[in-house]
DNA sequence: GATGAATGAGTATTCATTCAT
DNA sequence: TATGAATGAATACTCATTCAT
């Protein structure tokens, strides 16, 4: 047994070393421009050894979705289990935390949409989509939670939750992408950080009563 | 003259052509599986005469987003032009504008996306880079230009008009994009405009003194 | 019309130029060491030429059989059509034209067992394969004709006429495939002929009434 | 030297066990989609242990075939053994022995047709090679014998004995390999029992005198 | 002996791009 | 201008074989 433990162990070792090395090869290069032999000489293996841990390429950059999305998860449920805090206290530590699950991994909103390439969907075992999806559907879910109750106790305006869930998030995703392309064409400042403020701020405002 | 004219107006008409055929495949099957003779093939032309209007693929995609930012500075700045509307007509005025260039061509935010991948910088033609970037340039100092005005005139919170404009255009590019995935994913019905609306509404009064 | 009717031949004439070059790599070294470089090679065009012409490896190396399988017919017919001959001097015929066949394309024998392989039948274009199909069926029949006939006019033993080609059939080809084998083996001489002769006198003996 | 001779055993246990497994993986397969892991799976051994048996993969596929010429030559000799009987009754007995040699490995006539691709004879040690080819070399001698002596006493005609087995030896070939085709391909029933009797029948009836 | 994780060479196939006509 | 046949570089993935444990 406790070979066994090791060796599982051992195996989760190299998959994480895998999925650095992924991660910072992908983040450079984009998923079509990164091969599997960066990726593998990056992680010091070979290209064969990455399919030991991986089906497929896209598998692989899926599952760095699923780091994200475990740890995207962990923060919101942590956000909502504030049971003495109110929606609006709720919605601010939401929103912090929404900003260190981008720092933990930047690629989190590229990778949510070359996820939902149809392609992609086809090549992903089924337990591992079945994950991405109770993950994110897990999320949401309990995003929209936050919001339910604000509009309950009249908080927020009355709007449906689910729509206000889904504007946050939209929010959040355009903030970092839009960002992220001004970066990249202006060469210029990173005002990221501030821009995400502020457009949190507005929807703040935007949706008390 | 009059033939060199008329050459020049045929060759647009070419590039016209071919855009339009370019719109349809990458529409459907996204840059990378969108191969340059289905686009050929679509256009009724063969895949050498492409390269006749257009360097590479890169450019060829690039130039749909030229197309749509054209529209979109047009829409704009005649959004601006309503000298005696106020800013808040004005900004009700500017999300219809949008609403309506998604429309023209949902690819619009995919576009802007593609482009800044520094592979794709790299092999486009200066000309072009620079026309794109003018014209993303210009749209946004229009855009600024309302915020800048309802701020002044204390309609709006006090802001960075900048700020605000980066913040419109990442809560526009984000529900698009947000709901693009929650439509493919769940196979459910496609709640973008509601969503759209909630989220500019929401905004609207998040900045609204 | 011309042009068209050019370029069809055109065509054809790759296809043979590349089938030829097929013939003899896979001759030299076998279905799967052989590689479509090396078929390219030899064909003194590009790998990726040779897919503009067959879909794939498969159905280049189907497409040699439906060559071989095209003049077994041809032969056939022509020994059937022979009206004022009797079974017999059909039967003499039909053996001369087999080994022409097999000197035609010695591989006869070995592309007819790696076309069955399941696996090869998943990759080939239903249309060759249905060509395929109809040619063997064909032959099959018309060999069948000719015991058949000698049956009826009791020149032949009294068999089954299906059992009696299939037993014909099976005798050419397991001369040549154990001459081939004895040949590669034993590195002597070639008794190949003598072999097929001896084998041909013996049916034809033991089928006589 | 008891400890030794148990290990002799054991290890010859080993190969029996992996040669078994070989066997089957092979006959589903085919020698190439067949994966060495495959095997090991089947022996329910690692694939490294398959390396301390036979030294690769040819090498295994081979010594299939020794283990089907060695009951191949221990029936033959017993036929030949049977010195009151005359040559019709050996030859009699010769093919019922080699239906039962079919049915104690179908994959005969495949395996031996594998052991002449060059590539393949590359790959064997020497000592392989030549235990096979001894076998088989004896094999035939065995089967030459029947028809010399069958010539000898004027019961057959009078052609040369090692072409009367050669032939002998194509039709069986002939008839299993063309009925495995048809079966392959018509998904028809299987009448490879009846066609080796009658083929067998018509060849008796032909070199009687 | 036995293991099985790691290797890395090997290859079919695709597709943006070119260029002779 | 327009063509479209030809190119050939590029790459995901497989699997026989090895070797540290």
């Amino acid at each position: 047994m406790g070979i066994q433990e090791r060796k599982e162990r051992e195996k989760e070792r190299r998959k994480q070393q895998i999925l650095v090395a992924a991660k910072r090869v992908f983040s450079e290069k984009g998923f079509n421009k990164a091969t599997m032999e960066d990726i593998a000489t990056q992680a010091e293996l070979s290209p064969g050894t990455l399919y030991l841990y991986f089906r497929n390429k896209e598998e692989l950059y899926a599952s760095l979705s699923l780091r994200i999305l475990q740890y995207l998860l962990l923060r919101i449920e942590h956000v909502n289990a504030m049971k003495e805090a109110d929606p609006e206290k709720r919605l601010q530590a939401l929103m912090e935390a929404m900003f260190d699950v981008y720092e933990f991994d930047p690629l989190i909103i590229m990778n949510m949409f070359h996820l939902q390439s149809s392609d992609t969907l086809r090549n992903l075992s089924p337990q591992l989509l079945q994950e991405i999806k109770d993950l994110i559907g897990k999320s949401m879910k309990s995003i929209v939670q936050i919001f339910k109750e604000g509009v309950a106790r009249k908080i927020f305006i009355d709007r449906h939750p689910v729509a206000m869930a889904d504007a946050f998030w939209s929010l959040f995703s355009g903030v970092i992408l839009w960002m992220t392309s001004k970066r990249l064409v202006s060469d210029g400042q990173d005002h990221l950080k501030e821009t995400l403020s502020l457009a949190f701020e507005t929807f703040h405002r935007g949706i008390k009563r």
